[in-house]
DNA sequence: AATGTGACACAAT
DNA sequence: TATTGTGCCACAT
């Protein structure tokens, strides 16, 4: 299978436990591109189209703990709710206590 | 091949 | 952590 950029960010966001939550840029820096932090959000976006919901996106936020993907959740459950059923408490689109969800891929 | 683009990160202010 | 500006990389067209 392939090495792409974007199978990388997809297996690793697939690894997120629940309950956790991970920044684009620690994703880019995991996948050898700490520079492509920005891709990584495009990545998640190019799935997303292809596959739904089939990846745990919700748990990616960037580095402040700023869910600011959200706008590409609508629907029945937003990105904020989403994560309150994992026990994450979002405030004002913020995740509460953030580095302590936070989820390095290197673990 | 060149240009546009984006769910970011970082430094300076 | 607000705002603004710049850098950055890989994909789409």
């Amino acid at each position: 299978m392939s090495d792409n950029f974007f199978n990388k960010v997809y297996k690793v966001v697939e690894k997120i436990p629940f309950g956790r939550v991970t920044t684009y840029g620690a994703i880019a820096k995991y996948i050898s591109s700490p520079k492509a932090s920005r891709m990584v959000g495009w990545a998640l976006n190019a799935y997303f189209k292809n596959k739904g919901f089939s990846i745990p996106a919700h748990r990616v936020v960037n580095r402040f703990g700023i869910l600011t993907g959200k706008k590409y959740f609508e629907g029945k459950n937003t990105m904020k709710e989403l994560l309150e059923s994992e026990g994450i408490y979002v405030k004002k689109d913020k995740i509460l206590d953030f580095n302590k969800h936070f989820w390095d891929p290197n673990i």
